[in-house]
DNA sequence: GCCAACGTTGGC
DNA sequence: GCCAACGTTGGC
């Protein structure tokens, strides 16, 4: 099985790579992704073992911190179905969710956080889908070819 | 099924 | 805080 590479944003505000580190065994289920190409990506895609960066947005600076990977497959968003929770959404039934999570554990925080111009200058990452106009996809794949880009400009 | 209005994302 | 880009909603 071969291993797949995902970028995934976080407005750090919100919940940060700090955060993650220091979740209960730096574990935490990703929620509140209401997009359905996401959706269909943490779903049917994602995988066990699969390499995740993670990408602080709205924030200064832009950037990749460190690198997460999935530890537990698509399954349903339950923040979808509480009408207290920020993510309630009434379309979404126990018995037929519309909405997906996955759970990812935090692996390592880059000494040197990779930029966004970093990667804007960088001709091989030309076709990162993180920097393609309008790009608003909260949970994109990333080629291996990216990814270990990515982790050489962190060293 | 079209498309205008609206809401959200996210860089700047 | 602004606003371009884009997804979603809802009237017709």
């Amino acid at each position: 099985m071969n291993k797949k590479y995902w970028l995934v944003k976080s407005e750090p505000d919100v919940f940060s790579i700090d955060d993650l580190q220091k979740s209960l065994k730096q574990t935490t289920y990703w929620d509140g992704v209401r997009n359905y190409q996401a959706r269909n990506t943490l779903r049917d895609e994602m995988k066990k073992g699969d390499a995740v960066l993670f990408y602080h947005s709205n924030t200064e600076p832009l950037a990749i911190v460190g690198v997460c990977e999935v530890v537990k497959e698509g399954y349903p968003d339950f923040t979808a179905f509480d009408p207290d929770n920020d993510h309630f959404d009434p379309k979404s039934k126990s018995d037929n969710p519309a909405w997906f999570m996955v759970d990812i554990k935090f692996l390592n925080k880059f000494n040197k956080p990779v930029t966004l111009e970093i990667i804007r200058r960088n001709p091989k990452l030309q076709n990162m889908k993180l920097i393609q106009r309008g790009n608003r996809l909260s949970v994109m794949p990333v080629t291996k070819e990216e990814f270990d880009e990515i982790i050489k400009l962190s060293k």
